[in-house]
DNA sequence: ATGCCGCGGGGGAGCGCTCCCATAGTCGCA
DNA sequence: TGCGACTATGGGAGCGCTCCCCCGCGGCAT
């Protein structure tokens, strides 16, 4: 393997030389920069990260920890980010804590401070005050995506506005018997996702003088099964049967649908249903859905910690955390039937 | 930060043996252990993997090179991995080469060679003989999941038994007519799965006296969408309809059992179907399927990098290469209708 | 007794960079 | 012409470990 010093000598400089022509810190005349680059390149010669890590303190790469691996928004939002990091020259090293706490303590212990990561994009997780602060102890910047998290900068839409939206797509139709399959308790106590949509869809409803039906609220795990579970109870006499039900989240939205299929029912003409997502299945269901982007939410953690750790760079705009959504009308909504009106 | 001199004080010993004591390696007294050991948890002093990597030459750390994150066989692999590594103490760096292949060249040129990862393990990415060679030549071991890759040690399910095995449940069931829907050629450049799994599928018809019928095969992506579209066209009029559809996995299985209910079809009454994963939705949908099990196969992957990254470990099992799969019978495949046999 | 071996432990070189500091040259302006 | 400011470059310390080499000691066979 060349090392530095191979480059210095073909090129016919100093190893300093050589280190400022290939970092572009320093002043370095075009001339050597020149050669330094060439010889390089002859050599198939790429800096040690290590030994760079080592003088300079920093590794050039995140830590990405996560809860799943195997849902739609979470490897949306790593594709995103690594994307990113890559761009900045970053690498990204994964962690994924699949729910018990004895790997978290292993995680936060032994890996992340061991001077690997430069800083920390969590997602969807529940970080302690404790963890927070020694990673804020080590100078380690950290943001979050799609949860919030004590004393730290987190990216997340807002959920009760998405969820006001895609219900005020329906009451605009003309529903006014509109069902809620939303998350359970006990999965809000990390995030409050479920909660806030719920209130979206509280809110919405009141502006337009209808007021929240509690029978017309089903709970469920955000899962297509989930959806389906909680969908075949709301449609399931049909007495009382709404006109419309807006789910949490797509997966449960199509679980609706098939729920919906199963019971004989015609989507939209009987029932309308909207989710919350764009996940990838959608469009094929002819899904309304309010349409988030954790693509991007992974993109724009990266873009926040760069800022931190990189300040040197463009100082970019002013950091908008207001994150986008979009509501995408396909055919799984529309006005209610005419008996139903 | 407390390096390791720091514990040394404390201890008082020598940081030789703080790091003879901390790494396992060499010999140290049992007494002159308990004291450093309590000294660096005093200290809460973790070891610098940079400053350590770059004495050793070594690591710790794996690349993992995968087309995409948000397909379920991909982020099952990813886990696997994962969880096995941590169990090693090693860390995992993602590499997502999402198709160009100017991200590519980067992620092989600048990070991979950069001494970052000790080795490699490539997911259903084809490796070009000069990438293997580059990482031979660095000395780093490689080894890829579901996509053979030339000269190099891969892991994937035997697709032509697996495609047998389903196949000849369908006939055990009495089925002859037997559609299949695979992927399409182009996509077989990288990978011989989809060839795999129609010869397997064609050898079974065979074996039971059974001719295969070119109608009766139909290419898609490996998608819902994808098998939707092809179960309409193999369903799609009523004679010469198959009794059973076998599709290359079970994502295109789903799009089947879709394509069936939306054509007034019962699944399993009017057609059977049977996917080839496990995936996810498949118990939802009560799709028979035969299983793999993509998070034992990135564990296994790991297993056998770390038998040639650290030969002291335990001598393990003679490495055996067998793959397991299973048939998961579920409600999608019943015995034909009496009008069909 | 003597030599040898194995174990426990210390000193310190060296892993491959970065960056501080020093030096030399160049330019512009008083 | 002189001086400060700036550019270009080299020398070399030091980042925080690991591990080679060495020493000392006790046990054991010769």
């Amino acid at each position: 393997m060349a090392g530095i010093d191979d480059v210095a000598k073909l090129a016919g400089v100093s190893t300093a030389t050589v280190s400022r022509a290939l970092s572009g810190r320093g002043h370095v005349s075009a001339g050597a920069k020149a050669k330094v680059e060439a010889a390089a390149h002859e050599l198939g010669y790429v800096v040690s990260s290590n030994a760079s890590s080592l003088a300079t303190g920093r590794t050039r790469n995140v830590g990405v920890v996560v809860p799943f691996l195997n849902r739609w928004f979470f490897s949306s939002v790593l594709e995103g980010a690594q994307q990113a990091l890559l761009r900045h020259g970053y690498d990204l090293t994964l962690y994924n804590l699949a729910g018990d706490g004895a790997e978290r303590g292993i995680v936060f212990d032994e890996f992340l401070l061991r001077k690997r990561v430069d800083a920390v994009i969590a997602i969807s997780l529940e970080v302690s005050e404790g963890e927070v602060a020694r990673l804020h102890d080590l100078g380690k910047p950290i943001v979050g995506v799609g949860g919030p998290i004590e004393g730290v900068r987190t990216l997340l839409i807002d959920d009760v506005a998405v969820a006001r939206l895609a219900t005020e797509h329906l009451l605009g139709l003309g529903h006014r018997r509109i069902a809620h399959i939303g998350g359970d308790l006990e999965f809000d106590l990390d995030f409050h996702l479920p909660t806030n949509r719920r209130l979206g869809y509280e809110a919405a409803l009141q502006d337009a003088g209808v007021e929240p039906d509690p029978t017309l609220f089903a709970a469920a795990d955000f899962t297509v099964a989930g959806g389906h579970h909680a969908a075949l109870q709301l449609l399931g006499s049909p007495r009382n049967r709404p006109t419309a039900i807006f789910a949490a989240s797509d997966e449960m939205a199509i679980g609706a649908i098939l729920a919906a299929r199963d019971l004989g029912l015609n989507v939209p003409r009987d029932v309308s249903i909207v989710g919350i997502d764009d996940h990838d299945l959608s469009e094929f269901f002819g899904l309304t859905t309010v349409a988030q982007f954790p693509h991007r939410q992974g993109a724009r953690a990266v873009e926040i910690l760069m800022e931190q750790l990189e300040p040197a760079a463009e100082a970019g705009p002013p950091t908008a955390t207001a994150l986008p959504y979009e509501l995408r009308v396909r055919s799984s909504s529309a006005r209610p039937g005419p008996d139903a009106a």
